[in-house]
DNA sequence: ATTGTTAGATGAGACCTATCATGTATTTTG
DNA sequence: CAAAATACATGATAGGTCTCATCTAACAAT
């Protein structure tokens, strides 16, 4: 019934991206319907169309809208160190906790999203987003790298990156049982491992 | 209308089983229905019900089902190979190859069924399935390690394994572009890269 | 052979799905 | 202050979902 100040429907928007953003990490993009993602935002289905295109086309907005608070978040972390090491220290120890584990909706959509993605046809814009937010952080990684060799920076962040992620979605996979962290700690050490053992030995 | 003979009854129970370990991993747990899966076995979905007692018994089954044929596969791998660091770099190219990225239905069930059983209800028997299997496949790993220090061999065997998935997650989300070969690259070179350099230096 | 059993096809139930058309009340514009 | 514009709710559509009841024809056992 209701016609709404243009602010009020700017916030709605807001908030049919946000809960998008979360509840498409939890769910899956096929594993929430218009109507829950609309009830999460606090309005009814009927006014989805007016704001997007189709479910897909929110999917994309809440894809990239995913991948620029990870953005964020990872230079939040790192800014708040010393050296690289440490960066990349802090990293892994936000991403590889329990904390994360259990918040896949506020969490990396890299790891929430890569098997969603995957499974889409070829061409739909939300695989582009996707790739397009990889590539914004693994840009982040790589420029954390300082190993005496530059011509393998790419590589070993690649690498690492794919750990972080293999043992993110490996730990949701056996929450609740004892692998789950032991996997997160076997990752993290893996990475981490090499640096701790320089800084203890110098 | 038939009924049909014992024998193939049981080639029909067998191919349901088939379809669904391979376009559950394919298309996700919610992602193909009970028609879909029978129409792939060559039935209608009515008889469905006659032979499980809901889909998610039968995603219960498909699970353990790939699990069991990828311990078998990766086995059979290791079989062909003289000590376990050849044994190991057999693996790891096997999985981390553009025709496996490509190749879903038929691959690695930890990778393809992860974000799935990750987002699975807790108490979910498919959750128990996917962990069992995934400790076999663990197993397997960890007696592949050939380090100085066995009291790491878990813990690398892990990191290895997250990073195995990682990767081939990844590379699935991105495939079509150079990045999807890269990371792939960068992961082998990651967990195969100090056994090349000893052998090359031994 | 006759008969009971049953695999699976048909079809229906109740529900959920994405999308769109309409109505309406309020906000914005003139 | 009147008129036009529109954000949202309601409701409809056409399709999909899982599950179950029923039917039937062929198999299995007598």
């Amino acid at each position: 019934m209701p016609r709404v100040s243009r602010e009020v429907t700017e916030k709605n928007r807001a908030a049919i991206e946000r809960e998008s953003a979360r509840l498409f990490r939890e769910q899956g993009l096929q594993g929430v319907s218009v109507a829950e993602l609309m009830a999460a935002a606090g309005l009814t289905h009927g006014g989805f169309y007016g704001h997007f295109e189709s479910k897909d086309a929110l999917a994309t907005v809440a894809c990239t809208k995913a991948f620029d608070e990870a953005v964020e978040r990872w230079k939040e972390r790192i800014s708040g160190t010393r050296d690289p090491k440490s960066a990349l220290t802090a990293l892994v120890d936000g991403y590889l906790s329990s904390r994360n584990r259990g918040l896949a909706g506020s969490g990396c959509p890299v790891a929430a999203l890569a098997t969603d993605v995957a499974r889409e046809p070829e061409g739909k814009p939300v695989k582009d987003a996707y790739l397009a937010g990889l590539r914004r952080l693994i840009r982040v990684l790589v420029d954390l790298q300082s190993s005496d060799d530059p011509t393998r920076h790419r590589s070993v962040a690649l690498a690492q990156l794919s750990t972080m992620v293999g043992a993110l979605v490996l730990a949701r996979a056996t929450k609740g049982h004892a692998l789950s962290n032991e996997i997160m700690a076997a990752a993290r050490e893996n990475i981490l491992g090499g640096i701790e053992r320089m800084r203890s030995a110098g």
